[in-house]
DNA sequence: ATATCATGTAATTTTGAAAATTGCAAGCTG
DNA sequence: CAGCTTGCAATTTTCAAAATTACATGATAT
């Protein structure tokens, strides 16, 4: 299949809006920074609104975060965003009339667990106002001025 | 697109190699565990020939790990057959022409790192020899023999 | 108040990476 | 030699995600 950047594209949606200096940001604007439709970023934006990391309104184009980038974790956009979904897959098509493969991933099942785990805690310590301030720094370092959302 | 269960695939077949008291297991004989096609296990192997971790010759169907299962790793496995592929994806077809695009990703890709990193040192702690461990004591626990590759 | 632009959301189509499949040359083994 | 096997390349199929389409509902400004 396709990757999923659903997490980029969230977190991309989330630092677009902390990032904009005007009080009015469509989907379309945002959209188009991330080279796609304003369909998907309202399905994005519908389910960090359902996570409760955003704010917007029917009809209005002025989304907003809820909390401080502070206070909100690469974690938090994860799960709003894949909701559950695991980094790695098990095999769940083994054959059931071979105890060897079908308790072969149950043992993996496990040890998945102990990795996934892991990957959530180091989430948990990134927040959004470490990413915002990474791609502040490299801005400065590439001497390139942030805002775009007015031109473009 | 589907769901990359080479990892999955992969340990099954080197902890089915383990595992087989008989001295000849047969591509096949691990595909119908694994629900899959012969070529498909034989590209697994390739791949962990490749990396080290197993040896085969052409025509004998008698394959066998290089080292312990302790001194396997779940990394070496995931190195092995997802050969650097990354856990988390950027969406790498954000505009050029927005700046605020471009350094968000740039900027999420150091903190993506960070998360690879956490993944992949708890993955170098787990062992096949681990993992054999859980799945003999799942077999127990589930009061099943494990040898299947005999009957089925 | 009404024309215009936004959001929210469902339904459908397209895309793309992985698995499945096919085919065959090369090699072991009885 | 006959009947297995592996190794490997090429092709097809699968299926989750992104892209697209469509439209009802709501804001906003002139």
């Amino acid at each position: 299949m396709k990757y999923s950047t659903r997490l980029a594209d969230a977190a991309h949606v989330m630092l677009f809006i902390h990032n904009a200096k005007a009080p009015a940001i469509s989907s379309a604007e945002i959209a188009k920074s991330i080279c796609t439709n304003p369909a998907y970023v309202r399905q994005l934006m519908a389910k960090l609104k359902a996570a409760g990391l955003l704010l917007s309104t029917r009809g209005a184009a002025h989304p907003q975060l809820t909390r401080d980038p502070a206070d909100i974790s690469l974690l938090d956009v994860y799960n709003a965003v894949e909701g559950g979904k695991p980094l790695l897959h098990l095999d769940t098509h083994v054959n059931p009339e071979c105890n060897v493969g079908v308790y072969i991933q149950y043992a993996l099942d496990a040890h998945y667990a102990d990795v996934q785990k892991a990957a959530e805690a180091r989430m948990a310590k990134i927040t959004l106002a470490d990413i915002y301030g990474t791609f502040l720094d490299l801005c400065e370092k590439a001497q390139v001025t942030p805002p775009c959302q007015s031109g473009t």
